[in-house]
DNA sequence: GCAGGAAATTATCTTTTGTTAACCGTGCCT
DNA sequence: AGGCACGGTTAACAAAAGATAATTTCCTGC
């Protein structure tokens, strides 16, 4: 069976990232790590397929294998507001749930057809509880969203929409080609109209 | 001797309070708790004084006891610009150098004369190594800072400059009175010309 | 390939913010 | 007490962003 075959090569391109992740962690061997990914299954979203819906208690983490997600909130006066994307190699979580066991006030939806490997976030504290020698993992994914949160915290308060803007295209240009202008405009705190302005504004200023 | 005594009674209370936090986390006693709060020592800082500058490599955890601590970073322009505060049981770390072993980008300075619970992350580290079950306390504090930079993130690109300081006020209404108006603004993101502007025109609002 | 819809741009107007500088009030230091 | 530094307010102007709506471009499903 082709499909078949071509699913589990591809979950294992996934997971041998992790383990060799877990490897330089907490040297633990890659034989060593299937008590951990016996509990992981693989996702597929269709683009624009929601993966966790603004209410939702699940505990879920997943590392994503293929495409882009986006994480959103629906604001009082009914817009939806961008908080950050995440893509390929990079970890998604339904925060609430898993850091204050609250319904998830965040939307996590797919921008593009996603492949995942995920875990159900109480089942990895149980195999955690056996395996503490894991345990370096979920620091790294703690650490790398902190990381990450703290660098768009760092954006908003030293930087202009248009430094923002400026910076996002500096560091992950391939990103903006991929994501609608309108996402990237709310991750950065700004209406589309208002980057539409920008982006005029730059081409204006590259000419003159 | 008076100012001994009235030391260690102000250090059990602190230590006192995250022997209770380990326990509700991981079920761990407090007589138990003797090799982690050994390697942790009390930190007094005058008001203004520095804790960590920008550039420093020391991995530095701590809890704040007493006081009102400011992280910063100084713009390209030489300005600074205020990313947090954080208070009375609160964790305060400097996060590029545990999280990435890079230079601190940040400083961070003592608002008020600070009394600081301190543990150097290293040590903390190999204390782990040896006794995984004070675990929960690093995952802890890792998701409490997570959830406090989300939660500002959100506020970044869910309200206005306006929205936000409300909320502030709503929410915190002790720190903002304690704290410098500039250091808020430059934490909303705005000038303190800004902020005053926005002052007067909830008060103009008010009497209307 | 075409039609319909969504995204992006443009235009207009209002509101807010940034910038710079002057001005006030408070507290601190000698 | 006097003066000085600092934080906060106010003023005036320029620049940018928000809101709304019209228009164009793009893309997607049929």
């Amino acid at each position: 069976n082709l499909t078949l075959a071509l699913v589990e090569i591809n979950m294992s391109v996934s997971i041998t990232t992790l383990q060799q992740l877990l490897f330089e962690l907490a040297g633990v061997l890659p034989a060593d790590t299937a008590p951990l990914f016996a509990m992981t299954r693989q996702v597929q979203l269709a683009a624009n397929e929601t993966y966790i819906r603004a209410g939702d208690t699940e505990r879920r983490l997943a590392y994503i294998e293929q495409g882009v997600m986006r994480a959103y909130i629906i604001k009082d006066n009914g817009d939806e507001a961008t908080l950050f994307l995440r893509w390929e190699k990079q970890f998604i979580a339904s925060h609430d749930a898993i850091i204050q066991r609250k319904p998830s006030r965040f939307i996590y939806r797919a921008l593009e057809p996603v492949t995942l490997l995920e875990i159900d976030y109480d089942v990895l504290e149980a195999v955690l509880k056996t395996h503490p020698e894991y345990e370096p993992l979920r620091n790294f994914f703690l650490m790398r969203m902190l990381s990450e949160s703290l660098n768009m915290l760092e954006s908003f308060v030293t930087l202009s929409p248009e430094e923002r803007y400026r910076n996002l295209l500096a560091e992950r240009f391939d990103l903006v080609n991929r994501v609608p202008d309108k996402y990237i405009a709310s991750m950065l705190g700004i209406t589309p109209v208002s980057l539409s302005r920008i982006r005029k504004r730059m081409l204006d200023k590259g000419k003159g």
